[in-house]
RNA sequence: CGCGGGGUGGAGCAGUCUGGUAGCUCGUCGGGCUCAUAACCCGGAGGCCGCAGGUUCAAAUCCUGCCCCCGCAACCA
């Protein structure tokens, strides 16, 4: 009665502040995979959790006034309430502030320690505070600024622990040359591997300037430092030294899913750790790609983040997440942006297989009074239809395997076309004129419910919620055993004789602008067609952000002639602005105005400070004077301009 | 000489390893159908495959050089 076991991760978040759509990414592909594992009999353990120690959480705690423990509850109760939003169905949810993760980190720091792989040295650097990092004398600007942020750095002396990650090179890099499924995609792989070439250093893995951390057991003025700490979840959470049993069970586990940034951790640093504790290495880290928007990467840092939640109020969980799965390959970097999300809901969800949906219950309940009609009249199409059915199901099994979830669906889009066809090359309206042909007509009928059935269930992996409601317009809602993965491996398992019931259309088109304006002026005259290119369209304009801000600080920029520094509230948002507006306003007569701002400007460095967002002002010319756009009565900061 | 990815019809991508009629989705234009969510089906137009050389009977694909974009650089999925 074994099973199989499967154990996947997603990697553990750091709540700092709330979550994008970039980790929804991460989890909602590692979701899929759970999700088709289980289906296929696995005994699937899937964990996700949140990394809660380190330097930058502690200070934000403390600028919200709060405990650290108490700021990061907060966030990861929304966490938890973003994955219960989509679907997420992990086992298992580790933080790092648990006791039973704290004990293995330090088990496992004192393990290696003793072992000499962990050693005491002192860190010596060019160290900013503001940005806590360490720089080389090479990267630093100017020889003493910080190259992230332009602010000066200084040089720290440190007394920390170190891993002798250097003594494990080779080690290594065997595994990873025995074992070429280890770190995916390939391009991934030959990128670590040259990596390694070029020389690991030892991995300075305490800290002593904070404290919101892991004690090191043997020193307590040491905390782990966070990489050690986050990494040893995957076994922590799984019982290691506390379970053996559980623990026996699922490691090695099957696959770390990381975003492509923390491959390096995961390849080289979370191995070697495991080499040094002698414990055996995970099977698998796959690596993917970033959702990118089209003013560069988003992150929290630049404040082009966007929210999940918004987007599945807006559009429903399994539209957001069909389109995650599908819109880029899984490997590589895509492009986000609402536009395609709603044009991937209609041509794929609505018109091809919500509407599939629709047509085929019409014809059921008109020509059958909603009895699923016995396939009692095969044609040579039929066949083409049902061996398509099978080969769809062996493409999308092996494309899944291979992680390849926009392959998988695709291949479920072609066989959803080719029903969409079939309905018009046998065209049943014309049967159903026919008495005689009620044989013919029913079989077609039956195909296609079977063809929507085998669809729902090699769609639940990506896509949750949108089975059951296929399943209650064919009326098998309670047939469990027609969900399965093992009901669509042959052909014609629907039982005949069942009630459809037509409900409303599963997904809904989204109507834009666009569409609507085609709607009401079918006929457009060419000239405006071309039009005049300085014009912009309404999506164009839609495209700028523009917000209300309030003023809250401004300074000159020291040795500047002409920046001032703004900090500004948009809505709950603080930023700041460097505009050079400095022979106009003297700052404190700005402070307390309402401004406009473009706020998804692409931000920007200027004069070595970071800029988010652009005000808007009118001047003369010559620009020999300026006014600073603004609304003539009061209004919130943070509204939108339309 | 830091490392990596990329430049293919209007948009987004596949194809490059293993040279040989340039493919997919969306858009666009035209037609068909009326079961269906103004949805579905068929067809057309639109590309000197970043630039310049080279190898070859033959180059998007192999080689050399150059230009441009985008990431990463040891705390952003």
């Amino acid at each position: 009665m074994s099973k199989d076991t499967f154990y996947i991760s997603t990697p553990i978040y750091y709540p700092s502040s709330d979550l994008h759509i970039g980790h929804a990414y991460t989890t909602v592909a590692a979701d899929a995979i759970s999700r088709f594992k289980r289906q296929k009999g696995f005994d699937v353990l899937f964990l996700t959790g949140t990394d809660e120690h380190g330097q930058k959480i502690q200070r934000k705690a403390e600028e919200a006034g709060k405990e650290p423990i108490e700021f990061v509850d907060e966030v990861v109760a929304k966490i938890k309430y973003l994955w219960d939003r989509l679907y997420i169905s992990n086992d298992d949810f580790i933080r790092t502030t648990e006791e039973r993760h704290i004990q293995v980190v330090q088990d496992i720091f004192k393990k290696i320690y003793e072992k000499g792989d962990i050693y005491k040295d002192y860190y010596e650097g060019w160290y900013c505070v503001p940005c806590e990092a360490f720089w080389s004398e090479r990267q630093l600007e100017d020889g003493k600024n910080c190259p992230d942020c332009g602010r000066s750095t200084e040089w720290v002396r440190e007394e920390s622990y170190f891993f002798r990650m250097s003594k494990y090179a080779d080690q290594l890099l065997q595994y990873i040359e025995d074992n070429p499924e280890f770190i995916q995609p390939t391009s991934r792989r030959n990128e670590m591997i040259s990596f390694i070439k070029s020389g690991l250093e030892d991995l300075c893995v305490s800290r002593t300037t904070f404290d919101w951390g892991i004690p090191v057991s043997f020193d307590d003025k040491h905390v782990v430092y966070v990489w050690f700490d986050a990494l040893t979840n995957y076994i922590s959470a799984i019982g290691y030294g506390s379970d053996e049993e559980k623990f026996n069970h699922y490691w090695p586990a099957d696959v770390h899913l990381v975003g492509k940034e923390i491959v390096r951790f995961h390849t080289i640093i979370w191995p070697i750790i495991l080499m040094a504790a002698g414990i055996e290495l995970p099977k698998k880290v796959f690596g993917h790609g970033w959702l990118v928007l089209e003013g560069g990467k988003m992150s929290k840092s630049k404040g082009n983040v966007i929210d999940p939640l918004v987007l599945i109020d807006k559009y429903g969980v399994d539209a957001v997440r069909y389109y995650l799965l599908r819109e880029v390959a899984f490997g590589s970097d895509g492009f986000y942006s609402e536009e395609a999300l709603i044009n991937r809901i209609n041509s794929d969800l609505a018109n091809d297989l919500g509407n599939l949906l629709s047509r085929t219950v019409a014809m059921i309940e008109r020509y059958f009074d909603g009895i699923v009609p016995e396939p009692l009249c095969k044609e040579e199409i039929d066949d083409e239809l049902i061996r398509l059915a099978e080969q769809t199901i062996q493409e999308s099994d092996s494309a899944m395997e291979k992680l390849e979830f926009s392959t998988a669906l695709t291949s479920v889009w072609k066989f959803i076309g080719r029903a969409n066809k079939y309905i018009d090359e046998t065209t049943p309206w014309i049967l159903a004129r026919d008495e005689e042909k009620k044989g013919r007509l029913g079989t077609i009928l039956y195909n296609l419910a079977e063809s929507l059935r085998i669809v729902s269930v090699l769609i639940s992996p990506h896509m949750p919620t949108t089975p059951l409601k296929i399943h209650r317009q064919l009326g098998i809602v309670k047939n469990s055993e027609l969900h399965t993965w093992d009901s669509i491996e042959s052909w014609g398992k629907l039982p005949a004789g069942i009630k459809v019931a037509k409900g409303n259309p599963i997904f809904p088109r989204i109507e834009t602008e666009k569409a609507e304006k085609k709607k009401n002026e079918p006929t457009k005259s060419s000239e405006e067609k071309d039009g005049d290119s300085n014009m912009v369209t309404i999506d164009e304009f839609r495209r700028m952000d523009l917000r209300v801000a309030k003023v809250i600080h401004v300074e000159k920029v020291p040795n500047s002639d002409k920046l001032l520094r703004l900090e500004v509230e948009i809505g709950d948002e603080k930023r700041q602005i460097i505009s050079g507006i400095a022979d106009f306003y003297d700052p404190k007569d700005l402070i307390g105005t309402r401004i406009i701002v473009l706020a998804n400007l692409k931000p920007a460095k200027i004069f070595g400070l970071e800029s988010k967002g652009m005000l808007l002002a009118a001047s003369e010319p010559d620009d020999s004077y300026l006014t600073l756009a603004t609304t003539d009565r009061e209004i919130q900061s943070g509204y939108k301009l339309t």
